[in-house]
DNA sequence: TCTCTGTTTCGAGAAACATCGAATTCGACA
DNA sequence: TGTCGAATTCGATGTTTCTCGAAACAGAGA
C-alpha cells in the first residue's frame, strides 16, 4: 500500500521504484504535494542547487564540506545551514569520517522528482 | 552560444533542446543556478505544485482559473498570486479568452528541469 | 589533557513570502 | 452606456528564510 495517496512517507521517496506518476499525467494529490514540495523548495535556492550539483557530480559521488565551503563567498555557518536544509529535504546524506563530513546524494528521491517533471512528448492528445 | 555559461536566459529554458546536462554529470555554474533555482522554488509550495499538476494534466493541456480556484480552500487573490509566481518562473503561460483566463504548462522548461535531476544509473564509477 | 581544526548550533536582524479583504481592471451582455 | 462576473493588483499582517558572528561540539594529534 505504499502508493496509496493517503499514506505516503519520506521512506517511499527514497525507494528506487517511482512513487508517483508524472505531474502532467495525473493530478498530484494534496498529501503527495505536501511531501514533495519541500524537496523542490530545497532546490529552489541557487546556493543549494549548486551544492547539490557539486555533491552529486563529485568523484566517488561524495563531497567533503571542506571542499564545498570555499567554493562560495559565504560563511561556514551559512553553508552548513543550506546543507542541513538539503538533508532535511531527504536529498542528501551526511557521514562523518575522521575530521571531515562527507555529503552524498540520494539518487532515489532525485529520480522521483525527475519522473514527476517528465513531460511525455505525446501529451497533446486533443 | 546559447549554452555558454555566462549568457543563459529564460528564453533558452523554453527551448526544446536541453540547455543543461544533468546536475550529477557536471557542476551547475552559478548563473545557471540563479536562472533555474526560481523554477524549483516555484514548485516548492504544495499549492503551486498541485496547480502545476492540475494545469499540466488537464484535458487539452490547459485549465481555467475558474476551475483551479474552487479546488483549494484559499481566496481568489491567493490563487492568483500563486499563478503569477508560476508564470514569472516561466513554468506556465496565461491566455485570456472571453471572460476566462486559461493556463497552460510550458513543456520546454519542464523538460529542462527533469533533465537536470536525471541520475543515470551508471554513476557509481568508483 | 590540552589544543587545533572542521562543523554544527544558537541568536539576531533584514528581506522575502503567504495570505487575506478591498479596490481595480477587463470582457460580456443587456 | 451600465452592470455583472472573472481575475488581478494593492496594501497590510504574520510567518519564514537567508545571512552573519559567537558559541558549542567532535575528532586528531601532541
Amino acid at each position: 500500500m505504499s502508493k496509496s495517496a493517503g499514506s505516503l512517507t519520506l521512506t517511499d521517496l527514497n525507494a528506487e521504484t517511482p512513487c508517483c506518476p508524472p505531474l502532467a499525467q495525473q493530478r498530484v494529490p494534496a498529501d503527495t504535494a505536501a511531501l514533495l514540495a519541500p524537496a523542490f523548495k530545497a532546490l529552489g535556492d541557487p546556493v543549494r542547487l549548486q551544492l547539490m550539483s557539486m555533491i552529486a557530480s563529485a568523484p566517488g559521488g561524495e563531497a567533503c564540506v571542506c571542499d564545498l565551503t570555499p567554493a562560495f563567498e559565504l560563511s561556514g555557518p551559512t553553508i552548513s545551514h543550506h546543507l542541513k536544509t538539503l538533508r532535511e529535504a531527504g536529498l542528501v546524506d551526511a557521514e562523518r569520517r575522521g575530521s571531515w563530513v562527507y555529503y552524498r546524494a540520494r539518487p532515489g528521491i532525485m529520480r522521483q522528482l525527475a519522473t514527476l517533471l517528465t513531460m511525455e512528448a505525446a501529451s497533446t492528445q486533443a
